[in-house]
RNA sequence: GCGGAAGUGGCGGAAUUGGCAGACGCGCUGGACUUAGGAUCCAGUUCCCCGUGAGUGCAGGUUCAAGUCCUGUCUUCCGCACCA
């Protein structure tokens, strides 16, 4: 018998589609329904790594499957081209970032056509490409004209080893999420996206997601932050001003005995000049501001303040109370001041206790015996309002809308809502991205670049040094411009845009990915988006997933989609581990994918991954499964050869004929087809739906010396290829021509289940006793429940049980079981 | 602290609606074939005091019946974290 080489017919099939364009999509197709399979495009770091392999071996199956099924199916790839490593390949190995870039999208591509993935390559997409970039460009121009992009001032995140400012979601733990180095503040003028005025949107369009991991649409929820409470107007009389305060208690305003403000609050300034203790709070304020995050948020930082000596007045009851400065206070969040309520918020208790400032019983428990003395933290429970004027006596939540009313009443106040989520801070102080398509002019102020003059190309002129700050501003080609408006003298933007920007409008060019009229015809884009099946990592749970988003809501508004949500439906497929943790360089444990399928081909390669673990979980890397793998897949090219000759007569199944043996291989055959069909549509779980082809292939073998009837061999053989073809496609090729069969398998249509096969004239009924497995019976599946419960009980096991005590009854299941109850 | 997910054999995992716990694979044990096998095929493999036994992190509860539902609790992982 031939020998299963995998390296040698993997390259022949590879070749052959490529050759017959098997995986070219047409767009819009009479008849057929439209199907949208999507993996997270890479970034080109030159190697494919296992969880690529994982990504693209379940967005592979998904794809293959639902053409079988005689979807017509997008199934796309592309490369997140754009960033920081390719920069600094430039400094350390004086290579340019574009020929590092595109050699490891060529590497990678033919790493990704080995794995034998169905992708339509003629949609290619790569965001570093000017034919790409020219449209991120045009889309930051339609958001800059919604007002939706605007460039200010700002305390930003910096990564000193980046050289680079980061958004809020690339910040994780206090450290660059590339790079891992902590992030310290920085003034900086800056590009924004206005995520913000989509906050609600994006929080509430959550509900519309029932295809999303709740994991995930949690992550988003907390991200968003939205809460709802009040802003209270506190005068400050000595100075003649304001200070307003966001809070969500405003039922605790009478137990206010002090407020804070943020270091880098404006009135900070004011209240402070000329004390005699001014330069000791500057020197503080200076300090607070300079902390990083890493000392802001680690638990050992303690809450420190200065007072500012000045004095607020409560407009509730009309108390004065100290205005304090203090480290804990966030600038960017509500209003940057807070009231301070020590007895019924515990950071306020802290902060209370550590200074000695006054604390005063506003809402009381339920027997009224709340006292200061026997407190030993804030009381946060809910209870009854005292020393709270008109208010006492009320419930404190039914007192908050009662309270933000008679604020509102009183003009010192009003409701809002706040959210955490910040702008999208976007600029990147980097060559290796789109450049921001705007020009500064003396006369007109900030211009953008006429649509006819996009793109605006990365310049070639530019040197790599470590250390360097915005490289496109030493490059006087780039920088000096004329300005479009006036024709004067002028100056561009040097910053680029955050690569996420790229990211969050590919899966939508693909469908149109060769327009050179716009990013994309709305058409052809309506036709094929959503996104069906998106599949990727979790760690993009808030950043890709939420920019994606809220992209889509604003390219709608614009009129350029007709869809509100870009992914229908979300799989979060988990890591790929080895020796119980993540592979990485530096913990020596990385298993490399050529070598993987060098040695077994890619068949077995996607097999293992897929079969190791269900998609969402992580998944522990075994040489000894990848053996079982390439096992399986020699099992079933001997089984199918060994009936090789039979299959060729090809011959339909006599069901008239079968014999009970063949009877129950061919009720497997049907099961099987069931289940495959609905773990891979229903369900995700490839892992089941493998592990249930190799029991088919294990009865096959098991009935292998029966005379098997050829129609029906015939049609076990087919149909094992058929459903295994989605997950290992070269081997399930291969064999399809051996045996004769004409066409691709992969353009074959999807088995389906004859449902009067899978019903066994004979079934086994568990007969338990008071709960517990007593007996089995095998009776016909036609007998009735009567006969059922009185041939049970009177097995010759379960009458000895059951003798002499009480029946209390029978629970009788049809098809499982029979419980026989007894005292 | 808040939020989320998960705890099942030696290992990866299965049990979809409350109905035989451990499918399938790995590993291990034995047999067959063989000059030989680390190939292949077949069989066995939760544990123990080996029976009317125990068993899905732990302790309770509901039910004829619980890995699955309820209450409490422990552990691990992940996300957010002074957000007022």
């Amino acid at each position: 018998m031939e020998k299963y080489c995998p390296q040698e017919l993997e390259k022949k099939w590879q070749e052959q589609w490529d050759k017959d364009g098997i995986y070219t999509t047409i767009n819009n197709v009479p008849g057929q329904k439209k199907y949208y399979v999507l993996e997270m495009f890479p970034y080109p770091s030159g190697n494919l790594h296992m969880g690529h392999v994982r990504n693209y071996s379940i967005g592979d199956v998904i794809a293959r499957f639902k053409r079988m099924q005689g979807f017509n199916v997008l199934h796309p790839m592309g490369f997140d081209a754009f960033g920081m490593p390719a920069e600094n390949a430039a400094i350390k190995h004086n290579v340019k970032p574009a020929d590092w870039t595109y050699a490891n999208m060529d590497n990678m591509i033919r790493q990704q056509k080995q794995m034998g993935l169905s992708y339509d390559w003629n949609r290619l997409v790569q965001t570093c490409h000017p034919d790409y970039y020219r449209w991120t460009q045009y889309l930051f121009e339609v958001f800059y004209k919604k007002g939706l992009a605007y460039k200010k001032k700002a305390t930003a995140n910096w990564c000193d080893s980046c050289k680079t400012v980061l958004a809020n979601e690339q910040v994780i733990e206090g450290r660059c999420w590339r790079c891992d180095s902590p992030v310290i503040k920085k003034d900086l003028a800056q590009w924004f996206l206005k995520i913000t005025d989509y906050a609600d949107t994006l929080l509430k369009d959550l509900d519309k997601l029932p295809g999303w991991p709740n994991r995930v649409k949690t992550m988003q929820h907390n991200w968003i932050g939205r809460s709802e409470g009040a802003e209270i107007i506190f005068n400050i009389p000595n100075f003649k001003e304001n200070v307003t305060v966001y809070t969500t208690r405003p039922d605790t305003a009478f137990g206010i005995t002090y407020m804070v403000l943020a270091a880098e609050h404006p009135l900070v300034d004011k209240l402070i000049k000329g004390r005699p203790d001014e330069a000791q709070i500057r020197d503080f304020i200076k300090r607070v501001h300079n902390q990083s995050e890493i000392e802001r948020t680690s638990d050992k930082s303690e809450k420190e303040g200065m007072f500012t000596g000045a004095y607020a007045i409560n407009p509730f009851n009309g108390a004065k109370i100290p205005i304090w400065i203090a480290n804990y206070v966030l600038f960017e969040y509500g209003t940057g001041a807070v009231m301070g309520v020590p007895t019924h918020d515990s950071r306020d208790w802290m902060f209370a206790g550590k200074y000695g400032l006054d604390k005063k019983i506003v809402i009381t428990d339920k027997e009224g015996k709340l006292t200061l003395d026997a407190m030993t933290d804030a009381y946060v429970d809910d209870g009854v309002l005292v020393n709270s004027g008109e208010f006492s006596g009320m419930n404190n939540r039914k007192a908050i809308p009662a309270m933000i009313d008679w604020l509102e009443k009183n003009k010192c106040g009003k409701r809002r809502i706040n959210y955490r989520l910040r702008d999208w801070l976007i600029s990147r102080q980097r060559y290796w991205g789109a450049p921001i398509p705007v020009i500064y002019c003396e006369k007109c102020g900030t211009v953008l670049v006429p649509e006819k003059d996009l793109p605006v190309r990365l310049p070639k002129d530019v040197k790599f040094d470590p250390g360097v700050v915005s490289p496109l501003a030493h490059s006087e080609s780039f920088v000096n411009c004329t300005c479009p408006k006036c024709g004067g003298p002028a100056k561009r933007e040097t910053d680029t845009m955050d690569t996420f920007i790229c990211s969050s409008w590919y899966y939508m060019r693909y469908a149109d990915a060769k327009n050179d009229k716009a990013p994309f015809d709305k058409d052809i884009v309506d036709s094929w988006l959503p996104v069906d099946q998106y599949i990727g990592g979790i760690e993009h749970a808030i950043l890709h997933l939420l920019y994606s988003r809220f992209f889509t809501k604003v390219l709608k508004d614009a009129g350029l989609i007709n869809f509100d949500e870009p992914f229908t439906n979300l799989l979060t497929q988990g890591m790929v581990i080895k020796d119980g943790s993540k592979m990485s360089k530096s913990l020596g444990n990385v298993v490399s994918p050529e070598e993987i399928i060098g040695k077994y081909g890619a068949d077995t390669a996607r097999l293992f991954i897929l079969f190791a673990a269900p998609p969402e979980r992580d998944l522990e890397w075994s040489d000894q499964g990848v053996e079982g793998a390439w096992r399986f897949l020699n099992r079933v090219w001997r089984i199918i050869l060994h009936f090789a000759e039979e299959i060729k007569e090809n011959k339909t199944t006599d069901v008239s004929l079968l014999t009970a043996k063949e009877k129950e291989l061919r009720r497997v055959l049907h099961l099987t087809i069931q289940k495959v069909t609905d773990d891979i549509a229903a369900r995700s779980n490839f892992n089941t739906a493998i592990s249930s082809i190799m029991e088919l292939v294990n009865a096959f073998y098991t009935s292998r010396d029966e005379h098997l009837q050829a129609g029906l061999i015939n049609e076990t053989a087919t149909d094992l290829l058929l459903l295994l073809a989605p997950f290992s496609p070269h081997i399930t090729e291969e064999l399809w021509h051996k045996l004769g069969k004409t066409g691709s398998i992969h353009k074959a249509a999807w088995p389906k289940c004859d449902h009067s096969a899978t019903v066994a004239d004979e079934i086994e009924i568990v007969v338990q006793v008071n709960g517990k497995v007593r007996d089995k019976l095998k009776i016909s599946s036609q007998t009735s429940r009567d006969d059922l419960k009185k041939q049970a009980s009177e097995l010759p096991h379960i009458k000895e049980l059951t003798n002499g005590k009480n029946i209390i009854k029978i629970i009788c299941v049809p098809q499982k079981l029979v419980n026989i109850v007894i005292k």
